[in-house]
DNA sequence: TTGCTTATTGGTCGCACACTCAATAGCATG
DNA sequence: CATGCTATTGAGTGTGCGACCAATAAGCAA
Protein backbone atom coordinates (compact mmCIF):
# COMPACT_ATOMS: atom_id res chain seq x y z
CA UNK A 1 0.00 0.00 0.00
CA UNK A 2 2.78 2.39 0.98
CA UNK A 3 5.08 3.66 -1.41
CA UNK A 4 7.55 3.96 1.30
CA UNK A 5 7.71 -0.40 1.61
CA UNK A 6 9.51 -0.37 -1.36
CA UNK A 7 11.92 -3.37 -2.00
CA UNK A 8 13.19 -3.19 -5.40
CA UNK A 9 16.25 -1.28 -6.26
CA UNK A 10 16.23 1.48 -8.79
CA UNK A 11 19.69 2.07 -10.10
CA UNK A 12 21.04 5.24 -11.63
CA UNK A 13 23.52 6.85 -13.27
CA UNK A 14 26.01 8.36 -11.05
CA UNK A 15 25.36 11.66 -12.06
CA UNK A 16 21.90 11.80 -11.97
CA UNK A 17 21.80 9.79 -8.23
CA UNK A 18 24.32 12.79 -6.86
CA UNK A 19 22.09 15.39 -8.50
CA UNK A 20 19.41 14.10 -6.51
CA UNK A 21 21.27 13.69 -3.66
CA UNK A 22 22.20 17.05 -3.35
CA UNK A 23 19.04 18.26 -4.13
CA UNK A 24 17.58 16.47 -1.46
CA UNK A 25 20.37 17.97 0.81
CA UNK A 26 19.58 21.73 -0.08
CA UNK A 27 16.01 21.33 0.47
CA UNK A 28 16.71 19.83 3.84
CA UNK A 29 19.05 22.40 4.46
CA UNK A 30 16.65 25.23 3.78
CA UNK A 31 14.13 23.75 5.33
CA UNK A 32 14.93 22.45 9.00
CA UNK A 33 19.05 22.97 8.98
CA UNK A 34 22.11 22.24 7.70
CA UNK A 35 22.16 20.13 11.14
CA UNK A 36 19.82 18.04 9.47
CA UNK A 37 21.54 16.44 6.61
CA UNK A 38 22.76 13.71 7.79
CA UNK A 39 22.89 10.04 6.25
CA UNK A 40 19.77 8.61 7.45
CA UNK A 41 17.95 12.32 6.88
CA UNK A 42 18.70 12.15 3.32
CA UNK A 43 18.72 8.67 2.83
CA UNK A 44 15.33 8.55 3.90
CA UNK A 45 14.05 11.55 2.09
CA UNK A 46 15.02 9.13 -1.01
CA UNK A 47 14.20 6.32 -0.09
CA UNK A 48 17.25 4.58 -0.26
CA UNK A 49 19.29 2.89 2.24
CA UNK A 50 22.07 5.12 4.22
CA UNK A 51 25.05 3.45 2.83
CA UNK A 52 24.29 4.72 -0.37
CA UNK A 53 24.65 8.64 0.11
CA UNK A 54 27.98 7.42 2.13
CA UNK A 55 28.78 5.61 -1.22
CA UNK A 56 28.57 9.20 -3.02
CA UNK A 57 29.59 11.12 0.02
CA UNK A 58 32.48 9.39 1.62
CA UNK A 59 32.89 12.03 4.39
CA UNK A 60 29.38 13.00 5.24
CA UNK A 61 30.91 17.42 5.72
CA UNK A 62 31.27 17.46 1.80
CA UNK A 63 27.56 16.57 1.39
CA UNK A 64 26.88 19.35 4.10
CA UNK A 65 28.66 22.04 2.31
CA UNK A 66 27.57 20.82 -1.04
CA UNK A 67 23.94 21.32 0.40
CA UNK A 68 24.88 24.76 1.52
CA UNK A 69 26.61 26.17 -1.62
CA UNK A 70 23.81 24.15 -4.31
CA UNK A 71 20.74 26.23 -1.61
CA UNK A 72 22.93 29.61 -1.94
CA UNK A 73 23.54 29.13 -5.67
CA UNK A 74 19.86 28.94 -6.23
CA UNK A 75 18.80 31.40 -4.08
CA UNK A 76 21.26 34.15 -5.24
CA UNK A 77 19.57 32.90 -9.39
CA UNK A 78 16.35 33.85 -8.32
CA UNK A 79 17.47 36.96 -5.51
CA UNK A 80 19.74 38.92 -8.14
CA UNK A 81 19.65 36.70 -11.51
CA UNK A 82 23.03 37.07 -13.81
CA UNK A 83 20.89 37.28 -17.03
CA UNK A 84 19.17 40.88 -16.57
CA UNK A 85 17.37 41.33 -20.29
CA UNK A 86 15.44 44.38 -19.23
CA UNK A 87 14.37 47.19 -17.12
CA UNK A 88 16.53 49.50 -15.88
CA UNK A 89 19.28 48.95 -12.69
CA UNK A 90 17.00 50.64 -10.10
CA UNK A 91 13.98 48.44 -10.94
CA UNK A 92 16.04 45.05 -10.47
CA UNK A 93 17.94 46.73 -7.38
CA UNK A 94 14.18 47.17 -6.02
CA UNK A 95 13.23 44.10 -6.74
CA UNK A 96 16.16 42.38 -4.86
CA UNK A 97 15.30 44.53 -1.54
CA UNK A 98 11.26 43.82 -1.98
CA UNK A 99 13.06 39.74 -1.77
CA UNK A 100 15.39 40.26 0.69
CA UNK A 101 12.75 42.08 3.05
CA UNK A 102 10.17 39.50 2.55
CA UNK A 103 9.21 37.11 5.09
CA UNK A 104 9.41 34.58 2.39
CA UNK A 105 13.22 35.55 2.81
CA UNK A 106 13.78 34.44 6.56
CA UNK A 107 14.12 30.78 5.74
CA UNK A 108 17.54 32.27 3.50
CA UNK A 109 18.47 34.32 6.19
CA UNK A 110 18.37 31.38 8.80
CA UNK A 111 20.35 29.04 5.92
CA UNK A 112 22.68 31.88 5.95
CA UNK A 113 22.84 32.12 9.95
CA UNK A 114 23.42 28.42 10.09
CA UNK A 115 25.88 28.14 7.76
CA UNK A 116 28.20 30.61 9.21
CA UNK A 117 28.18 29.02 12.56
CA UNK A 118 28.63 25.94 11.51
CA UNK A 119 31.60 26.81 9.11
CA UNK A 120 32.93 27.49 13.10
CA UNK A 121 33.59 23.44 13.32
CA UNK A 122 33.51 22.52 9.65
CA UNK A 123 36.40 23.32 6.96
CA UNK A 124 35.04 22.28 4.02
CA UNK A 125 31.65 24.18 4.95
CA UNK A 126 33.65 27.60 5.28
CA UNK A 127 34.92 27.64 2.25
CA UNK A 128 32.02 27.32 0.39
CA UNK A 129 30.83 29.85 2.63
CA UNK A 130 33.58 32.14 1.85
CA UNK A 131 32.94 31.43 -1.87
CA UNK A 132 29.13 32.09 -1.59
CA UNK A 133 29.92 35.35 0.17
CA UNK A 134 32.71 36.66 -2.92
CA UNK A 135 29.45 35.14 -5.28
CA UNK A 136 27.00 37.08 -3.71
CA UNK A 137 29.13 40.11 -3.61
CA UNK A 138 30.08 40.21 -6.84
CA UNK A 139 26.98 39.35 -8.55
CA UNK A 140 25.51 43.02 -6.42
CA UNK A 141 28.58 44.80 -7.38
CA UNK A 142 27.86 43.96 -10.80
CA UNK A 143 24.14 45.27 -10.62
CA UNK A 144 25.52 48.74 -9.09
CA UNK A 145 28.53 48.98 -11.69
CA UNK A 146 26.01 48.77 -14.33
CA UNK A 147 23.74 51.75 -12.80
CA UNK A 148 26.92 53.41 -12.33
CA UNK A 149 27.41 53.27 -16.31
CA UNK A 150 24.20 53.87 -17.24
CA UNK A 151 24.43 56.85 -15.17
CA UNK A 152 21.23 55.73 -12.59
CA UNK A 153 23.80 55.57 -10.03
CA UNK A 154 26.37 57.11 -8.53
CA UNK A 155 29.20 55.88 -5.79
CA UNK A 156 33.23 56.35 -6.03
CA UNK A 157 33.67 52.36 -5.41
CA UNK A 158 30.74 49.86 -6.00
CA UNK A 159 32.15 47.15 -4.32
CA UNK A 160 32.38 48.34 -1.14
CA UNK A 161 28.58 50.15 -1.29
CA UNK A 162 27.60 46.45 -2.29
CA UNK A 163 29.53 45.20 1.21
CA UNK A 164 27.82 47.86 3.22
CA UNK A 165 24.29 47.03 1.81
CA UNK A 166 25.20 43.14 2.35
CA UNK A 167 25.99 43.72 5.55
CA UNK A 168 22.83 45.76 6.64
CA UNK A 169 20.82 42.72 4.92
CA UNK A 170 23.36 40.44 7.38
CA UNK A 171 22.38 42.54 10.49
CA UNK A 172 18.73 42.37 9.79
CA UNK A 173 18.43 38.70 8.86
CA UNK A 174 20.43 37.76 11.79
CA UNK A 175 17.08 38.08 14.05
CA UNK A 176 15.51 35.94 11.63
CA UNK A 177 15.28 33.01 14.67
CA UNK A 178 14.13 34.98 17.20
CA UNK A 179 12.30 37.87 15.56
CA UNK A 180 9.29 38.15 17.34
CA UNK A 181 6.97 41.85 17.01
CA UNK A 182 7.53 44.07 14.71
CA UNK A 183 10.39 46.51 13.87
CA UNK A 184 9.99 50.27 13.64
CA UNK A 185 9.56 51.14 9.89
CA UNK A 186 12.91 53.11 9.81
CA UNK A 187 15.11 49.97 10.64
CA UNK A 188 13.12 47.79 8.80
CA UNK A 189 14.34 50.48 5.91
CA UNK A 190 17.94 50.37 6.62
CA UNK A 191 19.34 48.11 3.49
CA UNK A 192 17.06 50.02 1.42
CA UNK A 193 17.74 53.70 3.16
CA UNK A 194 21.47 52.71 3.31
CA UNK A 195 21.51 51.76 -0.56
CA UNK A 196 20.26 55.14 -1.75
CA UNK A 197 21.88 57.49 0.50
CA UNK A 198 25.45 55.79 -0.96
CA UNK A 199 24.07 55.77 -4.59
CA UNK A 200 23.34 59.02 -4.36
CA UNK A 201 19.38 58.63 -5.07
CA UNK A 202 16.43 60.48 -3.53
CA UNK A 203 14.50 59.21 -0.59
CA UNK A 204 11.86 56.77 -1.94
CA UNK A 205 13.64 55.67 -5.29
CA UNK A 206 14.46 51.73 -4.75
CA UNK A 207 11.21 51.19 -2.11
CA UNK A 208 8.50 52.54 -0.34
CA UNK A 209 9.12 56.38 0.80
CA UNK A 210 9.93 56.76 4.56
CA UNK A 211 6.74 57.79 6.18
CA UNK A 212 3.37 58.89 4.27
CA UNK A 213 1.73 61.26 6.82
CA UNK B 1 50.84 12.57 40.38
CA UNK B 2 48.21 13.93 38.25
CA UNK B 3 45.56 16.08 40.03
CA UNK B 4 43.18 14.56 37.43
CA UNK B 5 42.83 11.32 39.72
CA UNK B 6 41.02 12.86 42.26
CA UNK B 7 39.03 10.47 44.64
CA UNK B 8 37.78 12.46 47.12
CA UNK B 9 34.63 14.26 47.39
CA UNK B 10 34.21 17.79 47.32
CA UNK B 11 30.93 18.49 49.01
CA UNK B 12 29.78 21.86 47.73
CA UNK B 13 26.96 24.42 48.84
CA UNK B 14 24.00 24.22 46.10
CA UNK B 15 24.60 27.68 45.84
CA UNK B 16 28.12 27.60 45.40
CA UNK B 17 28.24 24.39 42.98
CA UNK B 18 25.72 25.86 40.98
CA UNK B 19 27.52 29.18 40.38
CA UNK B 20 30.49 27.27 39.65
CA UNK B 21 29.08 25.46 37.11
CA UNK B 22 27.16 28.08 35.24
CA UNK B 23 30.32 29.40 35.10
CA UNK B 24 32.56 26.96 33.79
CA UNK B 25 29.86 26.50 30.77
CA UNK B 26 29.87 30.39 30.19
CA UNK B 27 33.60 30.12 29.47
CA UNK B 28 33.33 27.09 27.04
CA UNK B 29 30.17 28.86 25.56
CA UNK B 30 32.45 31.70 24.98
CA UNK B 31 35.60 29.97 23.94
CA UNK B 32 34.22 26.42 22.25
CA UNK B 33 30.94 27.22 21.22
CA UNK B 34 27.55 25.79 22.29
CA UNK B 35 27.41 22.81 21.46
CA UNK B 36 30.10 22.31 23.62
CA UNK B 37 28.20 22.73 27.17
CA UNK B 38 27.65 19.13 27.42
CA UNK B 39 27.16 17.58 30.54
CA UNK B 40 30.67 15.71 30.37
CA UNK B 41 32.51 18.41 29.34
CA UNK B 42 31.27 20.52 32.06
CA UNK B 43 32.09 18.06 34.60
CA UNK B 44 35.08 17.32 33.46
CA UNK B 45 36.38 21.27 33.74
CA UNK B 46 35.11 20.94 37.11
CA UNK B 47 36.47 17.95 38.00
CA UNK B 48 33.43 15.76 38.86
CA UNK B 49 30.97 13.13 37.19
CA UNK B 50 28.40 13.75 34.95
CA UNK B 51 25.86 13.08 36.90
CA UNK B 52 26.58 15.71 38.93
CA UNK B 53 25.78 18.17 36.16
CA UNK B 54 22.27 16.56 35.72
CA UNK B 55 21.38 17.17 39.66
CA UNK B 56 21.94 20.81 39.12
CA UNK B 57 20.48 21.17 35.51
CA UNK B 58 17.97 18.38 35.23
CA UNK B 59 17.72 19.57 31.11
CA UNK B 60 20.83 20.40 29.54
CA UNK B 61 19.21 22.61 27.49
CA UNK B 62 18.40 24.61 30.81
CA UNK B 63 21.99 24.83 30.96
CA UNK B 64 22.93 25.63 27.65
CA UNK B 65 20.38 28.91 27.83
CA UNK B 66 22.09 29.70 31.36
CA UNK B 67 25.41 29.60 29.80
CA UNK B 68 24.36 32.06 27.14
CA UNK B 69 22.93 34.13 29.63
CA UNK B 70 25.76 34.58 31.98
CA UNK B 71 27.87 34.82 29.10
CA UNK B 72 26.29 37.47 27.10
CA UNK B 73 25.52 39.42 30.79
CA UNK B 74 29.60 39.48 31.55
CA UNK B 75 30.13 40.72 28.27
CA UNK B 76 27.70 43.20 28.07
CA UNK B 77 28.81 44.86 31.52
CA UNK B 78 32.18 45.17 30.15
CA UNK B 79 31.23 46.62 26.96
CA UNK B 80 28.35 49.22 27.74
CA UNK B 81 29.12 49.52 31.80
CA UNK B 82 25.76 50.42 33.44
CA UNK B 83 27.37 52.70 36.18
CA UNK B 84 29.32 55.67 33.94
CA UNK B 85 30.33 57.88 36.94
CA UNK B 86 32.71 59.62 34.97
CA UNK B 87 33.09 60.64 30.74
CA UNK B 88 30.46 62.26 28.22
CA UNK B 89 28.37 60.13 26.57
CA UNK B 90 30.33 60.47 23.30
CA UNK B 91 33.31 59.43 25.01
CA UNK B 92 31.35 56.18 26.52
CA UNK B 93 30.33 55.32 23.00
CA UNK B 94 33.75 55.69 21.66
CA UNK B 95 34.66 53.46 23.81
CA UNK B 96 31.73 50.99 22.91
CA UNK B 97 32.77 51.44 19.30
CA UNK B 98 36.80 50.60 20.22
CA UNK B 99 35.47 47.15 21.96
CA UNK B 100 33.10 46.24 19.85
CA UNK B 101 35.02 46.36 16.45
CA UNK B 102 38.45 45.20 17.82
CA UNK B 103 39.73 41.58 17.15
CA UNK B 104 39.16 40.51 20.55
CA UNK B 105 35.21 41.10 19.76
CA UNK B 106 35.40 38.26 17.49
CA UNK B 107 34.67 35.70 20.49
CA UNK B 108 31.30 37.84 21.46
CA UNK B 109 30.23 37.77 17.82
CA UNK B 110 30.85 33.88 17.67
CA UNK B 111 28.38 33.60 20.40
CA UNK B 112 25.91 35.81 19.51
CA UNK B 113 25.56 33.72 16.30
CA UNK B 114 25.68 30.51 17.60
CA UNK B 115 23.45 31.32 19.75
CA UNK B 116 21.40 32.95 17.08
CA UNK B 117 21.23 29.92 15.39
CA UNK B 118 20.85 27.30 18.22
CA UNK B 119 17.72 28.96 19.36
CA UNK B 120 16.31 28.07 16.25
CA UNK B 121 15.99 24.49 17.82
CA UNK B 122 15.70 25.18 21.91
CA UNK B 123 13.00 26.67 23.00
CA UNK B 124 14.90 27.65 26.25
CA UNK B 125 18.01 29.23 24.39
CA UNK B 126 15.54 31.60 22.49
CA UNK B 127 13.63 33.01 25.33
CA UNK B 128 17.76 33.66 26.57
CA UNK B 129 18.63 35.77 23.45
CA UNK B 130 15.62 37.66 22.98
CA UNK B 131 16.04 38.90 26.75
CA UNK B 132 19.76 39.42 25.87
CA UNK B 133 18.94 41.16 22.45
CA UNK B 134 16.35 43.37 24.64
CA UNK B 135 19.45 44.19 27.21
CA UNK B 136 21.94 45.09 24.89
CA UNK B 137 19.19 47.19 23.37
CA UNK B 138 18.40 49.05 26.59
CA UNK B 139 21.76 49.37 27.77
CA UNK B 140 22.95 51.24 24.44
CA UNK B 141 19.28 53.13 24.63
CA UNK B 142 20.43 54.30 27.74
CA UNK B 143 23.42 55.69 27.03
CA UNK B 144 21.85 57.63 23.70
CA UNK B 145 19.76 59.18 25.79
CA UNK B 146 21.86 60.17 28.27
CA UNK B 147 23.75 62.19 25.45
CA UNK B 148 20.51 63.82 24.10
CA UNK B 149 19.78 64.56 27.71
CA UNK B 150 23.02 66.18 27.92
CA UNK B 151 22.97 67.85 24.83
CA UNK B 152 25.86 65.94 22.95
CA UNK B 153 23.69 64.29 20.70
CA UNK B 154 20.63 64.53 18.36
CA UNK B 155 17.90 61.86 17.48
CA UNK B 156 14.00 61.70 17.67
CA UNK B 157 13.96 58.62 19.05
CA UNK B 158 17.19 56.87 20.74
CA UNK B 159 15.54 53.47 20.71
CA UNK B 160 15.21 53.35 16.88
CA UNK B 161 19.01 54.57 16.73
CA UNK B 162 20.52 52.38 19.21
CA UNK B 163 18.50 49.26 17.04
CA UNK B 164 20.00 50.43 13.64
CA UNK B 165 23.44 50.81 15.84
CA UNK B 166 22.89 47.00 16.78
CA UNK B 167 21.92 45.47 13.32
CA UNK B 168 25.10 47.29 11.78
CA UNK B 169 27.21 45.87 14.49
CA UNK B 170 25.61 42.27 13.81
CA UNK B 171 26.25 42.64 10.16
CA UNK B 172 29.98 43.25 10.27
CA UNK B 173 29.75 40.26 13.06
CA UNK B 174 28.43 38.09 11.11
CA UNK B 175 31.00 36.81 9.35
CA UNK B 176 33.36 36.02 12.36
CA UNK B 177 33.90 32.74 11.57
CA UNK B 178 34.91 33.12 7.88
CA UNK B 179 36.49 36.38 7.70
CA UNK B 180 39.98 36.13 5.76
CA UNK B 181 41.36 39.37 4.29
CA UNK B 182 41.30 42.84 5.80
CA UNK B 183 38.00 44.83 4.74
CA UNK B 184 37.61 48.29 3.15
CA UNK B 185 37.82 50.78 5.97
CA UNK B 186 34.94 52.29 4.60
CA UNK B 187 33.08 49.09 5.86
CA UNK B 188 34.79 48.59 9.26
CA UNK B 189 33.97 51.94 10.32
CA UNK B 190 30.13 51.65 9.22
CA UNK B 191 28.75 50.95 13.29
CA UNK B 192 30.97 54.46 14.18
CA UNK B 193 29.49 56.47 10.83
CA UNK B 194 25.84 55.19 11.43
CA UNK B 195 25.95 56.53 14.85
CA UNK B 196 27.62 59.80 14.28
CA UNK B 197 25.42 60.34 11.19
CA UNK B 198 21.73 59.15 13.06
CA UNK B 199 23.11 61.49 16.23
CA UNK B 200 24.17 64.72 14.58
CA UNK B 201 27.79 64.32 14.84
CA UNK B 202 30.89 65.57 12.87
CA UNK B 203 32.99 62.58 11.54
CA UNK B 204 35.34 61.71 13.55
CA UNK B 205 33.84 62.32 16.93
CA UNK B 206 33.25 58.52 17.99
CA UNK B 207 36.29 57.60 16.25
CA UNK B 208 39.37 57.67 13.92
CA UNK B 209 38.02 60.03 11.21
CA UNK B 210 37.77 58.98 7.80
CA UNK B 211 40.55 58.86 5.70
CA UNK B 212 43.43 60.78 5.91
CA UNK B 213 45.05 62.04 3.39
C1' DT C 1 31.69 11.78 68.96
C1' DT C 2 27.55 10.04 66.56
C1' DG C 3 23.96 10.45 63.35
C1' DC C 4 21.52 12.30 59.48
C1' DT C 5 20.77 14.92 55.50
C1' DT C 6 21.93 15.20 50.85
C1' DA C 7 25.65 16.29 47.55
C1' DT C 8 28.06 13.23 44.75
C1' DT C 9 29.27 9.09 42.51
C1' DG C 10 29.34 5.15 39.20
C1' DG C 11 27.05 2.57 36.30
C1' DT C 12 23.44 1.76 32.78
C1' DC C 13 20.19 2.56 29.14
C1' DG C 14 18.61 4.09 24.63
C1' DC C 15 19.35 6.93 20.84
C1' DA C 16 21.49 9.13 16.69
C1' DC C 17 25.38 9.78 14.32
C1' DA C 18 29.36 8.65 10.61
C1' DC C 19 31.79 5.19 8.66
C1' DT C 20 33.07 0.34 6.65
C1' DC C 21 32.50 -3.62 3.68
C1' DA C 22 31.09 -7.98 1.81
C1' DA C 23 27.08 -9.54 -0.59
C1' DT C 24 23.46 -8.64 -3.91
C1' DA C 25 20.84 -7.42 -7.91
C1' DG C 26 19.74 -3.86 -11.75
C1' DC C 27 20.62 -3.10 -16.25
C1' DA C 28 23.30 -2.06 -20.39
C1' DT C 29 25.97 -4.42 -23.42
C1' DG C 30 27.15 -8.01 -26.49
C1' DC D 1 19.26 -14.22 -23.86
C1' DA D 2 23.36 -14.41 -21.21
C1' DT D 3 27.01 -11.85 -18.91
C1' DG D 4 29.73 -8.54 -16.54
C1' DC D 5 30.05 -4.18 -14.34
C1' DT D 6 28.77 -1.61 -10.50
C1' DA D 7 25.03 0.81 -8.05
C1' DT D 8 22.82 -0.51 -4.03
C1' DT D 9 21.86 -2.97 0.07
C1' DG D 10 22.23 -4.99 4.82
C1' DA D 11 24.58 -5.63 8.71
C1' DG D 12 27.80 -4.20 11.93
C1' DT D 13 31.41 -0.95 14.31
C1' DG D 14 32.48 2.68 17.45
C1' DT D 15 31.52 7.31 19.41
C1' DG D 16 29.16 10.85 22.09
C1' DC D 17 25.07 12.42 23.73
C1' DG D 18 21.12 13.08 27.58
C1' DA D 19 18.73 10.87 30.99
C1' DC D 20 18.06 7.91 35.01
C1' DC D 21 18.93 5.84 39.69
C1' DA D 22 20.58 3.26 43.58
C1' DA D 23 24.55 3.44 46.48
C1' DT D 24 27.88 6.20 48.90
C1' DA D 25 30.30 9.46 51.78
C1' DA D 26 31.01 14.51 53.17
C1' DG D 27 30.30 17.54 56.61
C1' DC D 28 27.00 19.87 59.63
C1' DA D 29 24.24 19.56 63.84
C1' DA D 30 23.07 17.39 68.00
Amino acid sequence: MSSSVQRKRIRKSPAARRAEIVDAAAAVALTEGLECVTLRRIAEELDVRPGLISHYFPSAEDLVAEAFGSAADGELDTLLPARRPEGTSSEHLARFFVRATGEAYDAVSRLWINARHLSRYRPALRERVVEQEAAWRERLTDLLRQGVERGEFRTDDPEVTSIQILVVLDGLGAHANTETGGRPEAVTRMAVTTAERELGLAGGTLGPPPVSP
